[in-house]
DNA sequence: CAAATTATTCGAAACGTTTCGGATGCACAA
DNA sequence: TTGTGCATCCGAAACGTTTCGAATAATTTG
């Protein structure tokens, strides 16, 4: 609870001084600088978050907004993300604060955020192509960083994995492999992510000369085992013939898949082969899939770091054009893929 | 981004009674009240949380601190407790930070916390008998509310299930079915909760005249379905005879038993009875297993508003020793559960 | 009618910072 | 001697509240 006054009293030095001092400031004398840091620590000196801001603008403070109708399955992943923000932010001294809100007031608890002017920014997860939040936001001016490419061309920093790329190289793995009858499950349909890896899939189906068969694809709001189990069950009455592979949206969906395929006692990798992306999520271990299954890799956890710094960065003012960052995936071939068997 | 002196310029009333109608304070005429409220909207006033706590000290901030090693299974819940506190202090125009550390820094985490003086409270989780997060806090006389009985004798909030009384439940029950060899594979064994159950179960096989047994009771850090898995076999080879029924600490470890008991050729609830508590996970609904679970009830997510309301009454100033509160568990008896066969 | 009370309003200080615009002293050059 | 530049320091204002103490006007009381 010490203050700067205290300090300045001490060492009957202005406060102005202390204060630039402390601050690094280079119109101070070194002598005096170690004088006041050394009042400091005796002290034990902790500037005031909040007077500052009141001066500076700055709180010290970022928030993200959830949605509290979260899918089941999905709270493990949440938790994955908000700790990860949580341990980012903190080594720039910032505190970081969970909003949840109902689903159909997300847009008006950012309102009521923005006009009380406590945040220094906010993560926005999950983008839509026109997403209002980012929109919102953006248009008041206030700094956030985008997980997930949105459509709308807005000046704000983005991070993002590279969807298109990845499940151009899970295709292209399958087709190498002989397959031909490709099945995509993915996610929420109008999600920036799922929108790439759609675009990916079919440009890949046409370069291998393939045909669309809209039987082969499925969206879903929940990427879970269900979505995966349901839906491939489906796919394997399809009148195009069953798909002799399948590439999930995460690893959730491909266990589903394992599930359906038991059921329908069809094998791993022998009748079916099955990609997925990873997010890495510590309950869907990719590895311990029997048999161990093929994935794209891009740990969730792992995005933390550059959101946080990229907004930081914003915060502090840097200019927005450099601040977009695309993490491309690694591609791990394991046995769940395998060559098709010529009997078909 | 208005201003108090916004609102005072335009009509031309001091700033100090701008402040006191806005406040309710009862020196201001009811008509310039009117007048005062009325500008506040047309001008989208919002008062400046920081300017406030420079004077009240008071931030509108509240803090979870948690470690960075939780098991595996056990994000889910965290993220359900999260989400519950973060809707409840938003009803008090609370902020919630969330915190995350590693585990053998909390402590420091705190301390550095409490310097820098921002948060108006902590909620504390899961407390061990000597806390030394609560002793920290308290003794910097910093608002907390505690969930789970902590044994030192401190100035806080408390609030709890009766866990004593859900496992005297538990056991009754299962004596009268004629139960005699009743395992209890529960928790953490230096948690307050595991504290009270133990003592439940001591207790009630001591009432029942049964001896204590033990290889019949099994502690463990994480609370999964290998936690239940592991030791329900273990306890199936014991010299004492294989136990007729389970008592377990949450849903996960009695799916684990239920994987178990089916590996070894036993039913359920023929051979076997099992009971456990249920935290009402979504993931682990008890009504789902099959049989259907034997449950004493306590929701977790029922338990942020209680925790909010205590903390934000100790911040506002309220006595104490009024501040606490204890809920009982429903007990819900389905298919699990059932007579001892008089066969063994 | 004076005095006391009440209702209503306000000025100024305080909270703990940052920062603008000097001020002071000194060395050096002209 | 005067002027210039530099290194170092400082006073005061500002950020947006709350609150203490007092002032003013209106009302009641004796």
């Amino acid at each position: 609870m010490a203050t700067l006054k205290d300090i300045s009293r001490k060492l009957s030095i202005s406060v102005t001084t202390v204060s630039r001092a402390l601050n690094g400031y280079s119109d101070v004398n070194e002598e005096t600088r170690k004088r006041i840091h050394q009042a400091a620590v005796e002290l034990n000196y902790r500037p005031n978050q909040f007077a500052r801001k009141l001066v500076t603008g700055r709180s010290g403070l970022a928030a993200m907004v959830l949605p509290d109708d979260f899918g089941i399955t999905t709270r493990a992943i949440w938790f994955e993300i908000l700790a990860g923000l949580s341990v980012e932010f903190a080594k720039h001294d910032i505190d970081f604060v969970l909003k949840v809100s109902p689903t159909d007031q997300i847009v008006n608890t950012y309102q009521r955020l923005i006009e009380r002017n406590a945040m220094d920014g906010f993560v926005v997860i999950a983008a839509l192509p026109k997403d209002e939040r980012v929109s919102l936001l953006a248009r008041n001016d206030v700094p956030l960083v985008l997980h997930g490419r949105s459509e709308q061309v807005v000046e704000c920093p983005v991070f993002d994995i590279n969807n298109y790329e990845l499940m151009l190289q899970s295709m292209q793995h399958l087709l190498e492999l002989g397959h031909r009858r490709i099945a995509f499950i993915g996610g929420p349909a109008n999600h920036g992510f799922m929108i790439d890896r759609t675009r990916a899939y079919r440009a890949a189906l046409a370069s291998g000369g393939l045909p669309f068969n809209p039987d082969y694809i499925a969206c879903g709001e929940r990427m879970t085992e269900e979505l995966g189990m349901v839906n491939s069950i489906r796919m394997c009455s399809s009148s195009g013939g069953e798909p002799t592979a399948f590439v999930c949206g995460n690893t959730m969906i491909a266990k589903g898949i394992y599930s359906a395929m038991q059921i329908l006692g069809r094998n791993i990798p022998e009748d079916v082969s099955v990609v997925a992306h990873d997010d890495a999520l510590p309950e869907y271990r990719a590895v311990d899939f029997r048999p161990a299954l093929t994935v794209t890799r891009a740990p969730l956890r792992d995005s933390s770091r550059p959101l946080v710094d990229l907004l930081v960065r914003r915060i502090r003012g840097e200019a927005v054009e450099s601040l977009t960052e695309i993490q491309e995936a690694e591609f791990l071939v394991r046995a769940s893929t395998n060559a098709i068997e010529s009997t078909a």
